[in-house]
DNA sequence: AGCACGCCGACT
DNA sequence: GTCGGCGTGCTC
């Protein structure tokens, strides 16, 4: 007998799992993982859709109670079936379960549940409530459910099903009661509202400039021709991408198609949604992390309807369910947030890529510093390059030096600020000028530790230092424990216990110490825990209220601000030393970002990059702002390292709350996996670079190879092999392909 | 969520 | 005994 598993598109917790059902003769051979079919279901047997999950042979259920799928649903050409196609092909690329995927992609639990908020509306007159209730009161005197109804109902006109069935605890049949008697009605609130709530400014179209013309008409004669692909611009900072996304929207509009547009959370900011909306107007609708569920959902169902043709988000605005996809954008193609740190752990470049081939659309990724990964691929011909070389206002890029930290050392001062960059401050305090800081803390755990005996301080459940914060209490970053700093060392007793903590604060005081006329603002995550601590901060900045702006890689990304002629990127070299093969990229990211920064008005921006290495090609051509230097420079050790993009790698993190079981999974899986591919270049398994988080240990395991379909089929024999594993039950594993952060 | 089952008090 | 009403628990 065949079975198969069915989630339920129910929006309910407790039916947040998947059913089994038999597969009637007739559908043994169509049916396939992904599908909608209709099931009866509970004791009414009524009829249900769902999806399939997974298809099996096993009866995982009593089979006597186990019912018949009743068919097929037949929308192959729905949007619904092809974001489950887009499903199916997350799952075998990225691991993870069907369902995981299947809930990534189609938001199937609210899928009831925004569309009618219930609301029960008094019908009577009030005094006719008292009849009503007295009336009952005289039929019985135990119908307590029917009374607590009746009391709520006196002091409200209306009350939403929600408090009504969970708080009065009143179940549907007593609502149907009174419904049908007459004394209340049910009002379902389906609207949606529009999350943009501007007027829309008078738009001023730019016109292009030759550059930014060229590549729009390559585009667009392309997508004329019915020649779809994905595109990569190299445009750099202030290139005008933006302009050119809009003119392309705008042509695939015309031709009646939709479009989105992936945005880094992180940039998702009020002016770059504005641009969007004074071009497109009500076109537009946008996601982001603050919307509630249920607002999301909307947005969902209007692009379903048409009632939308864009939409501006961060990666999971991937799965809007537009049915006539014709573009999608991704902006800053290069951030890490495009890569899901949930199951499955998709990246947002190749799923769009992947969408826009089902949906018939083509991808447009553009980036000042395109992740290496993508400009192999375009150099190698499986992406169009196009670049946008010059800056499209007439200033040019701003002048950048290097500092040596080192020769700094030497000369005694060993403050966080250079003497140089000290007297350029000075310099435009003077002129009244603007100064941004930016701190790369990437990497850094500022730790405490004993000057003594050298032990540093760890958090008790996470195998990572402590950093002090001005609360004078060390904070874990990865669990939030939090402790009081000990006065004297567990270890030897030394008083000698300090922090090497060189966080914004920091900073800040050391700025604001030495520059005490000067107005300092910092922006981190303290600083921005509010809903609109982030604007503000900027606001403040942008009309000059403050002289120094410093901040993480926040204050990096994608702001403007005409005033500032002086950046200073301090410790510019911590974030290559994360063991990661990614760090030059990052640094060079962060770095080239940086520089971008100075000089955005009328006069020239100067940016001082302070490093311990300045050897390092990531920090030179940062400096020369060029691109293609580092992207030769480091495709060659990529390749004579053999990592992504050069070749594929699986990381496999084996995670149990006991140690030995962490150990002994992993040491099984990896004798299994050996045993089925004695070629493979199999590292480990080891502890993970964080060998314990939140008193979880880790183990990782890595592949390497070049052929990425080997690398699938490695995970489909571990999956295989952790489905029938009994030893271990307390293992768990996970599966991350070409990972962003190998942690 | 939606539905039936079973308990409970009230009434014939 | 039986009937209506309410809470509970299950749904492959």
């Amino acid at each position: 007998m065949r079975y198969c598993n069915v989630v339920v598109d129910i929006s309910l917790d407790k039916l947040d799992k998947t059913f089994q059902y038999k597969i009637p003769e007739g559908l043994q051979d169509t049916l396939i993982e992904g599908m909608q079919v209709e099931a009866p279901f509970g004791r009414g047997n009524r009829v249900i859709t769902g999806y399939v999950v997974t298809l099996s042979d096993e009866p995982e259920f009593d089979p006597a109670k186990t019912k018949e799928i009743i068919k097929v649903v037949d929308n192959s050409t729905s949007i619904d079936n092809q974001l489950i196609q887009l499903a199916g092909w997350m799952k075998r690329n990225f691991g993870g379960a069907m369902n995981q995927a299947l809930k990534t992609v189609i938001p199937i639990k609210q899928k009831a549940k925004s569309k009618f908020k219930k609301i029960l509306v008094l019908n009577i007159d009030r005094n006719l409530l008292d009849d009503e209730y007295n009336s009952l009161m005289a039929r019985s005197n135990h119908s307590v459910a029917k009374e607590r109804l009746f009391l709520a109902l006196k002091d409200n006109d209306e009350i939403p099903w929600d408090v009504v069935t969970k708080k009065l605890n009143i179940g549907s049949n007593i609502i149907r009661d009174f419904e049908k008697n007459g004394i209340i009605t049910i009002r379902q609130e389906s609207e949606y509202r529009n999350p943009i709530n501007h007027t829309r400014e008078n738009e001023q179209r730019h016109i292009l400039n030759d550059e930014q013309a060229s590549i729009c008409n390559q585009f667009i004669s392309d997508y004329d021709a019915g020649r779809l692909g994905t595109y990569l611009i190299h445009g750099v900072t202030g290139s005008g991408k933006t302009l050119c996304y809009l003119e392309m929207i705008e042509h695939v509009i015309n031709k009646g198609k939709s479009a989105i547009v992936l945005i880094p959370e992180i940039a998702l900011t009020f002016q770059t949604v504005m641009r969007f909306y004074n071009r497109f107007g009500d076109m537009v609708s946008i996601l982001n992390s603050r919307m509630s569920v249920a607002e999301r959902y909307d947005q969902f169902l209007r692009a379903k309807n048409g009632d939308i043709k864009i939409i501006v988000g961060p990666r999971s605005a991937l799965f809007t369910p537009f049915p006539d996809l014709g573009l999608i954008v991704i902006d800053e193609e290069h951030e890490t947030s495009y890569k899901s740190e949930n199951v499955p752990k998709y990246h947002a470049v190749p799923t769009a890529i992947e969408r826009a081939r089902i949906a018939g659309a083509s991808v447009v990724l553009g980036s000042a510093t395109p992740s290496v990964d993508s400009y192999k691929k375009a150099l190698d011909g499986e992406y169009t390059l196009l670049s946008l070389p010059n800056r499209a206002t007439a200033n040019s890029l701003a002048k950048s030096e290097i500092v040596d930290m080192r020769s700094e050392l030497r000369r005694g001062n060993n403050s966080i600020i250079s003497d140089r960059l000290a007297g350029l401050i000075e310099d435009r305090l003077n002129k009244k000028e603007q100064i941004m800081l930016f701190l790369n803390r990437r990497g850094m755990l500022g730790c405490i530790s004993c000057r003594e005996c050298g032990t540093t301080l760890k958090c008790p459940h996470c195998d990572v230092s402590l950093s002090l914060h001005r609360d004078g209490k060390m904070h874990c970053h990865y669990c939030g424990h939090t402790e009081p700093k000990p006065m004297v060392c567990g270890k030897c007793g030394s008083k000698a216990i300090g922090g090497f903590n060189i966080g914004t604060e920091k900073v800040e005081e050391i700025v604001s110490d030495m520059f005490p006329s000067a107005r300092v603002v910092r922006m981190d995550m303290d600083t921005t825990k509010g809903k609109t601590g982030h604007e503000d901060i900027l606001a403040k900045f942008k009309n000059k209220e403050a002289d120094i702006l410093v901040g993480t890689q926040m204050i990096v990304k994608g702001h403007d601000f005409g005033n500032v002629t002086l950046v200073g990127a301090l410790a510019a070299d911590m974030s290559l030393n994360i063991p990661d093969f990614r760090s030059g990229e990052r640094t060079f990211q962060l770095l080239t970002q940086a520089v971008g920064r100075a000089g955005r008005g009328e006069a020239e921006g100067l940016a001082i990059i302070q490093t311990y290495e300045p050897e390092h090609y990531a920090i030179i051509e940062s400096m020369k702002q060029d691109y293609e230097t580092f992207y030769d420079k480091e495709i060659m050790y990529r390749n004579l390292m053999n990592y992504p993009p050069c070749a594929h790698m699986l990381l496999m993190t084996i995670q149990s709350e006991d140690l030995e079981q962490a150990e002994g999974l992993a040491n099984a899986l990896h004798d299994r996996l050996k045993e089925h591919f004695p070629d493979a270049k199999m590292l480990g398994p080891q502890d993970a670079l964080i060998a314990k988080i939140n008193d979880i240990h880790r183990k990782t395991i890595y592949i390497k190879d070049s052929s990425y379909e080997l690398l699938v089929s490695i995970k489909d024999v571990a999956d295989e092999y952790l489905l029938n594993n009994t030893r271990f039950p307390k293992g768990h594993v996970y599966f991350d392909f070409d990972p962003i952060n190998s942690l």
